[in-house]
RNA sequence: GCCGGAGUGGCGGAACGGUAGACGCGCUGGACUCAAAAUCCAGUGAGGCUUUGCCUUGUGUGGGUUCGAUUCCCUCCUCCGGCACCA
């Protein structure tokens, strides 16, 4: 047996890898070139050499024209936060086995990468530490670009873009004008989200939880009255909604649909009694006839209008309570549905009937028309409400069995419609539409969508951030910056230290300036633009990153786009990635891209933990610093650990001792892939060898394609232990052995790249395996000859019978009612019955 | 409340409706060593028995479908995520 010590000694991983990082390098392996020189670069692939394991034709599509076979690999760009946390890995590592792994099935791949450098970090860490915030990112990128390359991934480093480079936001603020232009981005005054730490608005999507707390720091926001500049996703709402053809996870999608809210109803006038008139929203025009009352948020303008003189004292005592209590209250449904009477009512529009009208601060008033008409029969809040204030509830529908003695609480489902005048008797969901109808025949209203989704607040107070290209003018009004005057530049001399006002606004000589128009002195918009803004088209500028003449080439979209498939944190459901297919589609109208979604394929990794199973931060002390690790173990093994761990989706806690798990499968693989066989005369077959290899290239295929690369892994190692064992054997001076040997480097490609070129080059190949066809198997080479019959009685496994594999059913039958044991559990009992699965199971009735 | 997802050994996790627990960690015993580390070999769900072996039981709960269910259907429980006075 060799001996630990000597094996150890042989992998170095640290010289290794280093090696291998410089030799891709300098042949610059990962380069995807730009379209024009790509038949020059196509030349240069080199195509594997036959074997009757590997076939030219056989590869997927290898020889086929790669150009017409491409593949757009993309992973979320990583914020350049200063050190590449483990995080990082558990993301990109995965992703870059797939691009490996679709590189080696014969597609032409880019997957590239880049940083999303403006943001609230840079300001905060800049004015903790006394740095400029530019200097800070840029170091930061320098210095995470190293710890980027010691992934030894595929990175096409020369697609490389940087969203807070001015040749970069350049572009972001081009895309402002266009939506500007189109009317996609205007300028509003309303209630904002602020957040008093980040001294900034935030946009619907930034505010979480129940708490309404800031995404970022977990601050509670507060709503304040602002003009802030919004692109309009909201003329987009209904598309939004569309999913064909995408394969995206059901959850994503479930959670972009629970975000954009859509309801359908019917909106239409109620006539107020004293004069006048107010509009509702409701879903549920079917319950029309059992509406006994009407409510008004306190905030509706038609309040004080209403309001009858004996009742002004209890409403002013209401409203003055309305704004005491908080935002976060008002919205929890578990209080005590408060509210009060104005006196005044309003008309029913199809019996005639008074409807008394309330104010009530369970109705808001950013949703619908900030009015509804009430049904407590057939709605859980109007049931409550009048029970509390003893307002009749009428019955409209009847669920089939009818109700029991009395209502107790709000029925609200389905039904036959009863009291409902000329709908009596339809059910309820035709008396849906056919109320619609009648409200719109009667011409006080018509059907109507409503959405949550709010529109997309942009504008930022802070410094680090794209300037918006925006100028204003005494005379002229709101102007946008010509063209060929961007990029606007953001200035590095400002004191940017947020006070809730935009820096900007601090620095003269940014803010003054002349109207593009009429020459005369204006003044610059000095908001930045959410970071959202600038990742919502990264995917796109990576093509040609170094393009001035325009935001890409239209060449490389038309060749790269869409991204075929999209990795990173579920994070992002409802905001970049709801975000980024908004922006897609204005850009799709623009006449820019074709097409209606940017990213074909998404899959969302799971979180890394810390060992003690929480999320890892540096207060907890649990945080897994992967410089140290590649340091000790090797990139391949931490990698490999990372993909080993669970299911990808799943994420999990690391675990350190796991990961040495992983480090001797990397050493056992360098044994039997490098080092000389031993080869005793000990029993074995050649033909055990040629399954093993088929066995495992058909299960590392499939898992691979599966995003399992936990099972792949497994299977690996079940194969270099095979191969440790059969390295002691005869066939380890078979030429298959040599086989078996680039088998495992061409499997491990993907995974474990450094070691995998190792084991390759050692085999006597002169390039990459990089560069190199996926391996095919055959199916048939790839079964067991024997397979162990299991024989059940009654379905319990009695015995286990080592047959042919393509045993006859007859003769497995025969087999398994003679086996002693069988017998035994049969006693007296004739079989009823026998199921023969073949080469499998049979299984006896009794 | 609504919508997603998940519950399997001491742990991470495997299992086209067909041998539950692959692979790895840990643990136990052994080999090597003066010793340890490393490495290698063997064992390892639980309970039991007449212990070279065998039996029972076991995938959150309770039912159902089936010759056979971790897998499919229904009920409930727990956990995670999203939405929620949205009319």
């Amino acid at each position: 047996m060799t001996t630990g010590v000597t094996r150890a000694g042989r992998y170095n991983p640290r010289e290794l890898e280093r090696k291998w990082q410089e030799r891709w390098a300098a042949d610059r392996l990962y380069e995807t070139a730009p379209v024009r020189a790509q038949d020059k670069w196509l030349g240069s692939v080199s195509v594997p050499s036959a074997s009757p394991f590997c076939s030219r034709s056989e590869a997927t599509g290898f020889t086929a024209d790669r150009s017409q076979n491409k593949w757009y690999q993309l992973t979320m760009l990583p914020y350049p936060s200063g050190d590449l946390h483990i995080g990082h890995w558990y993301a990109m590592v995965p992703a870059d086995a797939r691009a490996r792994f679709f590189r080696m099935n014969g597609r032409d791949v880019l997957f590239p990468m880049g940083f999303d450098s403006f943001g609230l970090p840079a300001e905060n860490a800049a004015i903790q530490r006394g740095i400029h915030p530019k200097t800070w990112t840029y170091a930061n990128i320098e210095r995470m670009r190293g710890q980027l390359r010691s992934m030894g991934a595929m990175f096409d480093w020369s697609r490389e873009a940087i969203s807070s480079d001015a040749a970069y936001y350049r572009w972001t603020q081009w895309f402002f004008l266009k939506l500007f232009e189109r009317g996609l981005a205007y300028r509003a005054k309303g209630p904002a989200n602020f957040c008093p730490k980040c001294n900034t608005v935030l946009a619907n999507e930034q505010v979480v939880g129940d708490e309404r707390r800031c995404d970022r720091c977990e601050t509670p926001v507060e709503i304040r009255d602002l003009t802030q500049w919004f692109f309009k996703i909201t003329a987009y709402a209904e598309e939004l909604l569309k999913y064909d053809g995408l394969e995206w996870p059901d959850r994503v999608i479930a959670m972009q649909k629970n975000w954009i809210g859509k309801s359908v109803g019917v909106e239409f006038e109620w006539k107020v009694k004293s004069g006048g008139a107010f509009r509702v929203f409701t879903t549920r025009p079917d319950t029309l006839f059992g509406v006994t009352f009407a409510v008004l948020a306190p905030e509706h303008p038609l309040v004080r209008e209403l309001t009858t003189a004996d009742r002004r004292a209890d409403v002013d005592a209401y409203l003055a309570a309305t704004r005491r209590v908080s935002e976060i209250e008002r919205l929890s449904t578990k209080r005590e549905r408060t509210g009060v009477f104005t006196g005044a009512s309003a008309v029913h529009p199809f019996t005639g009937a008074d409807v008394p009208i309330y104010i009530a601060d369970y109705v808001l008033p950013s949703y619908g028309t900030g009015a509804i008409m009430a049904v407590p029969a057939h709605d859980e809040r109007d049931f409550d409400f009048a029970k509390r204030h003893g307002i009749p509830i009428r019955v409209v529908i009847m669920p089939d069995g009818g109700f029991g003695d009395r209502l107790t609480e709000a029925y609200t489902g389905d039904g036959a419609m009863v009291d409902s005048g000329e709908f009596t008797g339809l059910a309820s969901t035709e008396g849906w539409t056919r109320v619609a109808e009648a409200i719109e025949r009667k011409g006080i209203g018509a059907r109507k969508v409503n959405f949550r989704l709010r529109d997309w607040l942009v504008s930022r107070q802070r410094y680090w951030g794209s300037p918006i290209p925006i100028v204003y003018c005494d005379r002229c009004g709101t102007v946008p910056v010509p063209e060929k005057d961007l990029p606007v530049r953001l200035p590095d001399d400002v004191e940017f230290r947020p006070t809730g006002d935009s820096p900007l606004g601090r620095h003269a000589a940014f803010l003054n300036t002349l109207c593009p128009k009429c020459a005369g002195p204006a003044m610059r918009e000095t908001d930045t633009l959410d970071t959202f803004v600038c990742s919502c088209w990264y995917f796109i500028r990576y093509l040609s990153p170094a393009n001035d003449a325009a935001p890409f080439d239209a060449a490389e979209a038309k060749r790269w786009l869409p991204v075929d498939e999209y990795t990173g944190g579920i994070e992002h459901a409802c905001m970049h990635l709801l975000y980024a297919r908004f922006f897609w589609k204005a850009v799709r109208d623009m006449g820019l891209v074709t097409g209606d979604e940017p990213f074909k394929r998404l899959f969302n990794q799971g979180m890394i933990l810390g060992e003690d199973g929480e999320k890892m931060s540096k207060s907890r002390g649990n945080v897994i610093d992967p410089d140290k690790l590649v340091a000790e173990l090797g990139a391949d093994a931490v990698r490999v650990f990372l993909m080993f761990i669970g299911p990808w989706e799943l994420g999990g806690p690391w675990n350190s001792r796991g990961i040495e798990g992983c480090v001797r499968f990397l050493q056992r693989a360098h044994v039997v892939g490098i080092e000389a066989p031993r080869g005793s005369d000990r029993e074995a077959t050649v033909r055990e060898l040629e399954r093993l290899i088929h066995k495992t290239t058909k299960t590392v295929t499939r898992d691979v394609s599966a995003f399992q690369f936990n099972t792949a892994i497994a299977v690996l190692m079940e194969y270099v232990n095979d191969l440790m064992k059969l390295r002691e054997t005869a066939v380890a001076r078979n030429p298959l052995w040599t086989r078996a040997r680039e088998v495992l480097a061409l499997l491990l490609a993907p995974l474990a790249p450094h070691l995998a070129d190792e084991i390759w080059a050692s085999t006597g190949k002169a390039t990459s395996v990089h560069r190199e066809a996926w391996p095919t198997y055959d199916d048939a080479l790839a079964k067991d000859d024997t397979v162990t019959l299991v024989v059940q009685v009654n379905g319990k496994v009695r015995d286990r019978i080592d047959v042919p594999a393509a045993i006859p059913e007859d003769d497995a039958k025969k087999l398994a009612l003679a086996s002693e044991r069988v017998l035994a559990f049969l006693g007296q009992k004739p079989p009823r019955k026998v199921i023969v699965v073949p080469g499998k199971l049979v299984n006896i009735v009794v």
